[in-house]
DNA sequence: TTATCATTTAAGCAAACGCTAAAATAATAA
DNA sequence: TTATTATTTTAGCGTTTGCTTAAATGATAA
């Protein structure tokens, strides 16, 4: 492991209360990290961020969108869905995906951002 | 290519409508997924909120709170900050990581949620 | 100078990623 | 039944990731 850094000054009460918040946050850090890093990806992000516009929409409305195979943007989907921050609902031939309310709220605030392109103002 | 699906009830206007939101948030997509990118890494997202709650903190304090290499903690470090995430400040020997403004601010809505614990009590 | 300290960098590797192309479903329409 | 439509799945590929180990900085202290 070869962990034994302990700097001369370092700060022993910082070092424990920071293990004891990384221990008992775990799991929210597993699964807010999880989303995330479907979120942190180009094509995926524009896919929520087009489901939060709109509503719903088909894998087929969303390779015309993008300009991309719709066998790639199947296999975004499947991620989204998979991890539970999409989900779909057939209607006709045709599966509409939309953003579960979970997700649809916890990315709101960068939903709100790119709204109204705010991304590059930020401090 | 192969794009030809346009399914017979597809929503013209709607399509026209996404491809414009897409090409005016270009930017503004890529950068913010860049962000989450890094985010989105279970590692990286504890050494964020510990930097967010705690002000600042060096390469062997982190490695020393999450219980890994220093030289592992360090190209977390190294990202966050090639991608401006994060901004080093020398003190003595030791330097010390704080979270930029930029993404202080950005990120500041998942702090909130890890702080209280509430990423499971999202709807 | 030489040692030591705090940190970064480089090399290497297994695992995961994002895509393409082709095949497989699964359900409706002729 | 056979076609057609909408979508998913598989196999394969080149690239990127996150880590380990070891070497390299770079600055202070003896």
């Amino acid at each position: 492991m070869e962990i034994n850094c302990i700097r001369e000054a370092a700060d022993e009460s910082q070092i424990r209360r920071c293990r004891e918040r990384v221990t008992e946050l775990s799991d929210s850090f597993f699964e807010l990290s999880q989303g995330l890093e479907l979120a942190g990806n180009n094509v995926r992000l524009k896919i929520l961020f087009l489901l939060y516009e709109e509503s719903r929409l088909c894998v087929c409305d969303l390779s015309d969108v993008l300009g991309m195979t719709i066998s790639a943007v199947s296999q975004h989907l499947r991620k989204l869905k998979d991890r539970d921050l999409i989900t779909p609902t057939k209607e006709g031939k045709t599966i509409f995906y939309s953003l579960t309310p979970k997700y649809e709220q916890m990315l709101r605030p960068f939903f709100k951002l790119l709204e109204e392109n705010k991304i590059f103002e930020l401090a």
